[in-house]
DNA sequence: TGCACCAGCGCC
DNA sequence: AAACGGCGCTGATGCA
């Protein structure tokens, strides 16, 4: 391996004449972290970056030359970009000298497409390993990288990263060219890099918006932070330790709690979650409505509470608060959040969320899109003509399952037929529905009417009937069954309900991180950003005097990336600008 | 003491 | 809307 460690300005610019040709350089940093528990984007210093083609490396010490940063711009910010986890990589490049990449090609990302789902390790050693048969040495990883001279091994792993990029890269080319899809891709990612696969072309144009996201922050209006964190913990203290005065249990211990209600109530549990302990069927029924059992589950929603308020408070600065999201965080392609984990907050914490000072929060989600992508992958005759005619599906479906007239469903008939509609998705069993139906609703129906309503449902959805036997039938003769996503993302499943389940959740990510990177594309010249991503919710923030711009752009784009992929069900979403998180109609 | 697991519960 | 599907966080529990 070649490379030549760089440390003035001259040969540094020099350097860059390597690269005219070049459509796309192959790039990592080092930075110098204080603290790797808590990496901090905006004051840890970037110390090197490399940049190589197939030709050359050059490792640039950017505490020697930080002006040559001004030079690298106009290059990482026009040509295409290949490293591994550029998320990192673009945000300290963006904090540290206003560099933001926007054509890219992430092996990470790349890896975990091309795993479909297996739990596969995806760092650069795993990677390298795996399809170089490659043992790098990671040793140097974690290193102090901001000594005033670097060591020999130092220099030498900087440029060592970038070299195996090289083999990776055109490793997985052919790999994910070699994968038959939907249709090919054309954009930017085949122009640049010669990948057409329209996974990696959505995940790639989708994760510069991702990084700009964890940049941005989500709003939060610390002060009201702070007043419900009080008010809430005094409030909470109290009644926790009334109550283990009272009754001798931790609330929070299932032990505890278990030899509490056998003493008490005389009965045994198998489980002390809330649902055994207020269920309409179990044996405790007739005690649901005590005391004691009513203050168990105040406490520990309270207690709930009071942690998720810690949670933002800990990673909050200056009414934002910092996420760190994962970009394929689930099988089937949805995003994961963490520290904190802004996936989960509750309808009472979403007050919290605000524009601050001339911002406006825009709040804009897909309704019923898994419903409308199971009509539009199963070609269901029948529900895509209900979507067509804007129909409610949910009164549809009752007026089949109990042969009444459309007008003259009941409220309750619909609200099983809900349960129906949203169970088929993920391959519900008769013995399953007639628990839930009795669970949530506490209709009480037969283990008979349950597989009757089954019956009847698949009679009349006949695409679904058609598409759950196949997929049956394959499973059974295969064990396993390699599923796709209406744009190409591929994932194997071994069990029946994740068979059905995951190209329908998959494509919802498909539409989200589609929508996302057309509203990146174009919103060049408008003042907005988006500050949170919720599966099938979109959350921008813009200037009050872009307002209707933003609107209209997120409002284009989430319609478009849904008509790519539904072309018989139409696409609806509600999009509303909004004082708070909360406010959504 | 630290790690791995699970229970419980919030969201879609 | 809701969970049989998908996540992450806290704290108890169990083991070394």
């Amino acid at each position: 391996m070649e490379f030549e460690y760089i440390t003035d300005l001259e040969t540094a610019k020099k350097s860059l004449q390597s690269f005219n040709n070049d459509e796309y350089l192959f790039l990592d940093t080092e930075v110098a972290v204080k603290n790797f528990n808590n990496i901090d984007f905006f004051n840890d210093k970037i110390r090197l970056i490399q940049i190589g083609n197939y030709e050359k490396i050059f490792v640039y010490d950017m505490f020697e030359i930080p002006e040559f940063s001004k030079d690298l711009k106009p290059i990482l910010e026009k040509k295409g970009i290949i490293g591994h986890n550029l998320k990192f990589d673009i945000k300290f490049l963006k904090t540290n000298f206003d560099i933001f990449p926007k054509i890219v090609f992430d092996t990470m990302i790349a890896s975990q497409i091309l795993a479909e789902g297996q739990n596969e390790r995806h760092s650069l050693s795993a990677v390298s390993y795996r399809l170089l048969d490659d043992k790098i040495d990671k040793s140097q990883q974690k290193s102090q990288w901001n000594m005033k001279e670097l060591s020999k091994e130092q220099i030498e792993y900087s440029a060592k990263d970038v070299d195996v990029l090289r083999e990776i890269f055109q490793i997985q080319k052919e790999q994910l060219n070699s994968i038959k899809t939907p249709h090919k891709s054309t954009g930017e990612v085949y122009q640049i890099f010669g990948v057409w696969n329209p996974v990696a072309a959505v995940e790639m144009a989708f994760l510069p918006e991702l990084a700009n996201m964890e940049l941005t922050g989500m709003p939060i209006d610390e002060q009201l932070l702070e007043k419900m964190l009080k008010e809430k913990q005094s409030d909470y203290q109290r009644r926790y330790i009334d109550f283990v005065r009272k009754y001798g249990a931790d609330p929070f211990s299932p032990h505890q709690v278990t030899n509490w209600i056998t003493r008490k109530l005389g009965l045994k549990l198998p489980k002390t979650q809330k649902g055994s302990l207020s269920s309409q069927d179990s044996a405790l029924r007739q005690y649901i409505d005590r005391q004691e059992i009513q203050e168990l589950l105040t406490i520990r929603s309270e207690k709930k509470i009071i942690d998720k308020l810690k949670e933002l408070k800990q990673y909050t600065k200056n009414n934002r608060v910092y996420s760190e999201f994962k970009q394929i965080g689930a099988q089937t392609g949805r995003m994961s959040s963490m520290r904190p984990n802004l996936q989960n907050i509750t309808r009472e914490l979403r007050v919290l969320f605000r524009g601050l000072g001339e911002k406006q929060l825009i709040v804009a989600d897909y309704s019923q899109i898994e419903l409308r992508i199971a009509a539009e992958y199963t070609n269901d005759e029948n529900m895509i003509r209900a979507f067509q005619e804007d129909k409610d599906l949910h009164k549809l479906t009752a007026s089949i399952i109990t042969g009444k007239p459309y007008e003259e469903v009941s409220k309750e008939e619909r609200q099983m037929a809900k349960a129906i509609n949203f169970g088929l998705i993920y391959g519900i069993s008769p013995r399953s529905l007639r628990e839930y139906a009795k669970n949530t609703y506490g209709v009480e129906i037969s283990l008979k009417d349950a597989q009757e309503f089954q019956y009847r449902f698949f009679e009349y959805y006949k695409g679904f009937k058609k598409w759950h036997e196949e997929v049956k039938e394959y499973l059974h003769n295969h064990q396993k069954i390699e599923v796709q996503t209406l744009l190409g993302r591929r994932v194997v499943a071994y069990r029946f309900t994740d068979a059905v389940n995951y190209p329908i959740q998959g494509t919802g990510s498909d539409i989200l991180k589609i929508a996302v990177a057309f509203f990146g594309k174009k919103k060049e010249g408008i003042n907005a950003n988006i500050v949170n991503l919720v599966h099938d919710e979109i959350i921008i923030e813009t200037d009050k005097s872009d307002l209707e711009k933003a609107k209209n752009l997120l409002a284009e784009s989430m319609k478009k990336a849904g008509e790519i992929l539904l072309k018989k069900v139409p696409v609806k979403f509600d999009l509303s600008e909004v004082e708070t998180w909360a406010d959504k109609a």
